[in-house]
DNA sequence: AGTAGTTTTAAATATTTGTTTAAATTATAC
DNA sequence: GTATAATTTAAACAAATATTTAAAACTACT
């Protein structure tokens, strides 16, 4: 029965919690926050969820993976190598476009207390052993493409597009241009990281 | 009088908001922890400044100045293009090294709260109009590089490696390296930044 | 030494915080 | 339909929050 009528409350806060994390962070979101975005009473936060606390690792741990396990899969897919290059920059591109706080938020949140979160960055990991890690070495091998480690590439791949998602605040201030223009900035500035990794790993 | 004798105490109480809010933000600080880490008395924060809010914006008027003024006089400096751009991201590596809290807390206060910033963040509207900008145009003109506006080659001089520490947490959990290792790959991937945007641009 | 002005202190302010309680309501099973 | 369990509610909780107060301690100048 728990678990069937349950469901919609309890998952109805999960939302409004994830919403409301990923706005405003863990310090900046108040129980009383989450609950009126539930438009919930107060008390169910800690009936479903023991703590703000325990609510926030579960959410952080879906957005961690929101954040990382669809660019695992790429890393992991059947395709060559510059295809997923292309594919790795875009995917990134288009997870940063339909859920803008995500990046700041993981990156934040983990900047802040990384020992709490540790049994979830475990997870990670996996980042090392990819199919596109041996992809890499074997190109680096035949000379295809210069020496380059796995650690260095994937910020390339990811975080460099991320950054300037990050900084979209300070960046349409700074030129003083509107979402719009923002958009089609991003886009243009995701092909030259394209092409900027390209250029220079086939040198 | 006020002068001479205030400052002590209320360069204590700055120095300590200054630490304690790069490295917990604003809504990790508790004025508490500040009088703390001053170790002055708690009604000493608001005798001097009149509220957290207002010692807060203080403090991040002085940290958006130090995480911009310096690379703006060197964007502006009597210097050839391309050593412009080494000299850069050198500072921007040297900056980060230095204050590690540093493009965390701009880059997450400006995106949760980027309207009462506004003012401060006008002054980095400077960007936009630099010598550099003009030595960028021309380069481009006489064909010596691609064309690429402002907007895009700055995050490549000063976001990419931004973001390597910004992430410096997570990266040294998934790859199981320390701090020492990771100063080496940071400084690593610096020099690969170069060498990138370099052949990016040159092509 | 005494006084005016500044700085520091301990204590109290009113809110807000996360969390709990115990009663009320709803749903489920027999 | 009634008993049992699950859910929801309003209210209260203690602790922490930013801020203020009013008195004490200190400083400087006559």
């Amino acid at each position: 029965m728990k678990c069937i009528s349950s469901k919609p409350s309890e998952e109805r806060i999960k939302e409004a919690a994830r919403k409301v994390f990923l706005k405003k962070g863990f310090d900046g979101t108040t129980s009383r926050d989450i609950a009126e975005e539930a438009d919930m009473n107060i008390a169910l936060t800690n009936y479903y969820f023991r703590s703000k606390e325990k609510l926030f690792l579960e959410i952080f741990k879906d957005l961690l993976n929101l954040y990382f396990q669809n660019t695992l899969d790429i890393l992991n897919k059947d395709l060559d190598f510059k295809s997923k290059i292309y594919e790795t920059i875009d995917h990134t591109f288009e997870m940063v476009s339909k859920e803008p706080d995500l990046c700041n938020f993981i990156v934040n949140e983990v900047h802040r207390s990384p020992e709490r979160l540790v049994p979830d960055i475990n997870f990670v990991r996996q980042v090392r052993h990819t199919k596109f890690g041996e992809q890499l070495e074997e190109e680096i091998k035949k000379g295809n493409i210069r020496p380059i480690g796995i650690e260095n590439i994937l910020p390339m791949l990811c975080g460099y597009i991320q950054f300037i998602f990050m900084g979209k605040s300070m960046h349409m201030r700074i030129f003083e241009i509107g979402e719009h223009e923002f958009d089609a900035y991003a886009k243009d500035h995701k092909e030259r990281i394209k092409e900027m990794i390209i250029c220079y790993l086939y040198n």
